[in-house]
DNA sequence: TTTTGTTGATTGAACGTTCAATAAAAACAT
DNA sequence: ATGTTTTTATTGAACGTTCAATCAACAAAA
């Protein structure tokens, strides 16, 4: 089987069946026999490519990060006009895009919030994350707000989605994205109403 | 020192102790070792009382829930007046008292909801829990809103509470409590704004 | 003396990592 | 084309560590 080029290739399977491993049982008994089974590769090839378990775990997070950077950013690359608000609707439809709202990725993200409050790499990922979102929107908000009400609205709307995502995350019937992203545009407007917005 | 009726006051310090844990080095590295020597005792002890480790895990998100809810009851109890409103505004109160707003209450509580997705049991109360958060909500939006956008407020409302809270837990800085509270109490506003509320 | 509470060494299972062995593809030589 | 060597990819058994659970022994109160 052995061939040139296979680390991508590889890689790309571990992330992939990792979050599977997630999704099926949890980041406490997600093993390295498990993910490299699901994978259907032998376990010795995680410390391989990724250095070890904590490795392939960093690289996990990297990827579900890189993807919603990727779904966020392709939505704001495209936009209808310039205004504040098909920006913050663009990061909203981003947020619940996610590559791939799946059951999945949802459950590996949660495992990883409650993961990085003690796992020094993972919480710098965390943080970048956070800072992005939030910086992002308090940006847009920025346009037509003064400073300490955009980022009143800006923290109001981040707890919003990151509040959805967690409850459909959390909930067995799951995420009504549709609803949720509803949810997140009324609170939107409601931030816009009394703001004076350029066109 | 052994002497009669220590199991309340051992079932405490093991539950405390517990959290304390958690709130050190994270769930995945909060031995049973680790726990007793925190709660001052020998590891055997936590078998004796509590039939093993995972039935301590369990009476500890039982304690947090059981918190929860005598924060938000003791709120309602004593209330101004009986508007929707006033509910609502202890609800919300409740939520971001939560007996204490201590960062080890908020690191145990994102462990058990990542943990919560994959045990049966831990599932269970967490499922209770968010079922009584959206059923008070929505019965007192019930008070003045058609039943269809009562729903719709207490989903955002409960999203909201959810996600500052997260968030808070997230962020190194803690969570500001008058902040979100203020941020929830805005979001109830609106969404009361345009309901006709019996006084 | 009996009961209740507690200890801590021991046990066995499970885990991540390592590494010698292996196999196939690629590169090279003929 | 054919045979040979080198490189790359992969395996899986063995190892050392860590952990939760157990239980015989013990201590203090009743």
């Amino acid at each position: 089987m052995p061939k040139v080029g296979m680390e991508p290739i590889r890689r790309r399977q571990l992330i992939n069946a990792t979050m599977q491993a997630i999704d099926d049982v949890g980041l406490a008994d997600a093993t390295v026999a498990r993910i490299a089974r699901q994978a259907g590769v032998s376990a010795g090839i995680i410390s391989h490519y990724f250095g070890g378990k904590d490795g392939l775990l960093e690289a996990t997070m990297r990827q579900i990060l890189y993807d919603l950077g990727t779904a966020v950013a392709t939505r704001r690359a495209r936009l209808a006009d310039n205004t504040p608000a098909a920006h913050l609707r663009a990061i909203i439809d981003g947020n619940f895009d996610r590559s791939q709202v799946s059951q999945s990725v949802m459950k590996t993200w949660l495992a990883f919030w409650a993961s990085s409050m003690h796992k020094h790499d993972l919480q710098r990922l965390q943080r970048v994350n956070d800072r992005r979102l939030y910086s992002n929107l308090c940006c847009q908000f920025r346009r037509c707000l003064p400073r300490a009400e955009a980022r009143r609205a800006a923290r109001g709307l981040a707890a919003m989605i990151d509040g959805l995502w967690l409850r459909g995350a959390l909930a067995p019937e799951g995420l009504d994205v549709d609803r949720a992203r509803q949810l997140a545009y009324d609170y939107l407007e409601e931030q816009l109403a009394h703001a004076e917005c350029p066109a």
